[in-house]
RNA sequence: GGUGCCAUAGCCAAGUGGUAAGGCGUAGGACUGCAACUCCUUGAUCCCCAGUUCAAAUCUGGGUGGCACCUCCA
């Protein structure tokens, strides 16, 4: 499989560092509030990824943290915390706010068919680990102490920007609101390991540590889970561009300098979620959750298909008229499946054909809306029922839009007279006798109360079709 | 200011040198009491300019436009 590596910007082969097997690490939620869909982007499109790994083959060994410690705007000890401010805001505790959004979190995975990492770490689980990591750092010469905090030296190392030129001259710090250089770092990119100064007096979370009490910086959680659980050598590491710098950046220094060899091999970052006025955000415009995409009626399922219908690498623009757009088609297709009978022979050299289309998509740097593109021609193929839609369960074990399922409800939807309440088959006889006299005005009004009922009423070329709505 | 990515029909998009896949929508038609469903038909010379080539959406150079990153962000 061919992969496009933001460490060597460009399409690599994929390989790991044993065969077989794929050590995959993905950047986790930092749990102060609902994620938006943007968010849910990258974790949709990691999980195809996993997916189809395992579809190829590959045994995969999946990590995932969860920001659960506080982290500051900026290393120049102002701005809000994150967690502090979440829990201020709910008058909760910092650990109460964590739990309800990791569960909030995993439960809009749920709903968009994103399948839980068997690994997952709470960085406020690992704080032994990350001052052992730091200790290690420090004695090794990677680590200052200025200011009470602990800070990394980008200048120890020969090569510090790994995925993109910048010059340090360039580097505009402060360019933001709210954001002050720190004075006790030796070089402009230097970061912070461990905080022992804080402004916040009524900081929840502080863990003892060798520097004195305080608490870890926001690198160095990845770092630290990673290699405790993947091991030393990472096959592939996961997140939204954004975190591309300074964030994979940073922990790249800090992995590196403390392994003393290569760490990952290759990084894969997920474009955003873009709205008319730019990349969504949590501060901005409508805060888009999975929830809300429920209320407004729509399957989040959809929203997967309209995600996978684009490219990872490119920027997509939400808008409700493009996910009304994917909607549609995914309900066209469910019922194109829908009606598909599950019968006939097999014809196995056919049913490569496609899987090798199916497979080349997705082979090229994950192609998903080439991917999607081999259901239509599944469907459009002169194979039996039979195999069509077991090809279709098959590159749906990796797309994961819940195709069979969605087609199975709308197969089961309560055919005519079939465990439908007594009110409306009393009704569709009503109907029935309506229209045989050709009192269509009287017809259409008991389809009305039909409707207002939950249920809608359809002519086939079958016969009359009774559905309760999804 | 620096760095990087991108630019194909109303929208989502495929395409990596040989005369533009697919999906949604639109329009027309068949079917239907009507509507819906289904089926058939329906559209672009690929941001602009120059160059390389027998041949370019695809390569090169120069524009223009959009987006992202440059210590909160997926």
């Amino acid at each position: 499989m061919y992969l496009y590596n933001s460490l060597t910007r460009s399409k690599d082969e994929f390989k790991t560092h044993t065969p077989g097997r794929v050590e995959m690490y993905t950047c986790g939620p930092t749990v102060y509030h609902y994620a938006h869909i943007g968010n849910l982007r990258s974790y949709i499109m990691e999980d195809v990824l996993e997916k189809y790994l395992g579809y190829i083959g590959y045994d995969v060994d999946r990590v995932m943290n969860i920001t659960d410690v506080g982290h500051l705007t900026s290393d120049g000890d102002t701005g809000d915390d994150k967690m502090l401010k979440g829990a201020k805001r709910e008058h909760k505790t910092v650990m109460e706010i964590a739990k309800f959004y990791t569960d909030a979190f995993f439960e809009d995975c749920k709903k968009l068919n994103i399948k839980k990492p068997e690994t997952v770490v709470p960085a406020t689980s690992y704080i032994d680990e990350f001052i052992r990591v730091i200790s290690s750092l420090m004695e090794k010469g990677y680590a200052y102490e200025a200011g009470g905090n602990i800070y990394f030296d980008t200048s120890k190392l020969e090569k510090y920007y790994v995925f993109n030129d910048f010059s340090e001259e360039d580097l505009a710090v402060g360019v933001r609101e709210g954001v002050e250089a720190d004075g006790n770092k030796r070089n402009k990119t230097d970061f912070v390991l461990w905080f022992t100064k804080s402004k916040f007096e009524d900081q929840e979370l502080k863990w003892d540590s060798p520097w004195g009490v305080g608490y870890p910086g926001w690198h160095i959680e990845c770092s630290c889970i990673s290699m405790k659980n993947n091991g030393e050598y990472l096959d592939l590491h996961c997140g939204g561009i954004d975190n591309a710098f300074p964030h994979h950046t940073n922990e790249i220094a800090q992995s590196e300098s403390y392994l003393g060899h290569p760490w990952c091999g290759h990084w894969f970052h997920v474009h955003h979620l873009n709205t008319q006025g730019g990349k969504m955000s949590k501060s901005k415009g409508e805060f888009l959750t999975v929830s809300l995409l429920e209320e407004k009626g729509y399957n989040p399922l959809a929203y997967r298909f309209f995600c996978l219908q684009s490219h990872y690498r490119k920027g997509l623009m939400f808008s409700w008229e493009n996910l009304d757009n994917a909607a549609a088609a995914y309900n066209k297709l469910a019922a194109k499946i829908s009606q598909t009978e599950n019968s006939g022979g097999h014809d196995e050299s056919k049913c490569d054909e496609l899987r090798n289309g199916f497979k080349s998509a997705m082979d090229n740097d994950l192609n998903t809306s080439l991917a999607i593109t081999s259901l239509y021609d599944v469907l459009k193929s002169g194979l039996s029922g039979a195999d069509k839609l077991m090809l279709i369960k098959e590159f749906d074990g990796v797309l994961s839009l819940g195709l069979i399922e969605a087609a199975e409800k709308l197969k089961n939807a309560a055919p005519e007279g079939s465990e439908l309440p007594e009110e409306i088959t009393d009704l569709l006889e009503q109907r029935k006798a309506a229209r045989k006299e050709k009192n269509f005005a009287l017809a259409d009004e008991i389809r009305d109360k039909i409707s207002a009922l939950g249920y809608t009423v359809e002519e086939t070329r079958q016969g009359t079709v009774v559905k309760r709505r999804q």
